[in-house]
DNA sequence: ATAAGATATGATATAACATAACACCATAAT
DNA sequence: ATTATGGTGTTATGTTATATCATATCTTAT
């Protein structure tokens, strides 16, 4: 759970007054759902969230569309290996936003982002290249187990 | 679509025999589907070639099925990021299987398997060690847009 | 202030992907 | 020959995602 919520719901505004577009107060909710999970969320799971709290049943359309809109202004990421959305963990930070790497725990299903190293993502573009491919999304998905289910034995889920 | 597949195949008995394994006509014949195809292909895709090829309409529950088996076999990869399935590409190579790497059309769903370089791999593992995260699957898939689309403009699909 | 247009959301239906649970049959092991 | 095992079929259902059209709300020009 973020440190401070409300911090990263101000950046968020501003990231979407910047780039011309609305943070909705749906989209804000959504955003918020995430912020409040410690693990990524599917869009039904946000729906049953949302409605636990703020008390209004969204159709899944809705959250759908909402989620696309957040993971255009790269606030929310999907991971496409789990069919999950999570919040961007560098909303309110400074620093430009970098290739991302999730660590997802296969036994806990939380996920750690991490930037990856730039020299490595640089081999790894160079190997790519020499085989005519152009990247696109540029985002890795880790599988693994956590440091805290590796001392604690936690059963896969 | 691979050179031989006759020596894929007998690669493919082969290696079930060694395992303890039956590569029973069905699995091999959904083997042959994918080994036919120069795209992955979803479950139901296979069922509905399966049906053109081999003129029997096999349930869906079978499929998936046959396919986990194909997977544990270490004969078929699963793209999470796609939900496809696909052949793998060194099923009849001598070398050791290493890290696969899928480098995945975005324009025409074509995927390229290739093995990552060890000295990068150890460096993401070496950058990942130190969160305390241990990694699992070791399969990176990365989107794009291959030579050949670039080349010629091929719309997005 | 209001109409026109644009954007956001709701509602309904359906497609696409995946698993659970149980039945049946063939073959292998005893 | 009997039993155990593994492979497949059948049915039902769960999960994720998109298509389509309707409605509401917001903006902006007049």
């Amino acid at each position: 759970m973020p440190d401070d919520i409300d911090r990263i719901i101000q950046k968020s505004y501003e990231a979407c007054a910047s780039a011309g577009v609305k943070l909705t107060d749906k989209r804000k909710n959504v955003l918020m759902v995430l912020l409040g999970s410690s693990t990524p969320l599917s869009a039904y799971e946000i729906v049953e969230r949302y409605k636990i709290q703020f008390g209004e049943t969204l159709p899944v359309m809705s959250i759908y569309r909402m989620l696309d809109f957040l993971i255009q202004e790269k606030l929310v990421h999907k991971l496409e290996t789990a069919s999950q959305y999570m919040s961007c963990a560098h909303i309110a930070c400074e620093h430009q936003h970098e290739t991302p790497q999730f660590l997802i725990c296969d036994r806990c299903g939380s996920v750690k982002e991490i930037a990856i190293k730039k020299h490595i993502m640089t081999e790894l573009e160079r190997s790519i290249q020499s085989t005519g491919f152009t990247l696109a999304h540029q985002q890795l998905e880790l599988h693994g187990v956590c440091k805290h289910c590796q001392d604690n034995s936690v059963p896969a889920n």
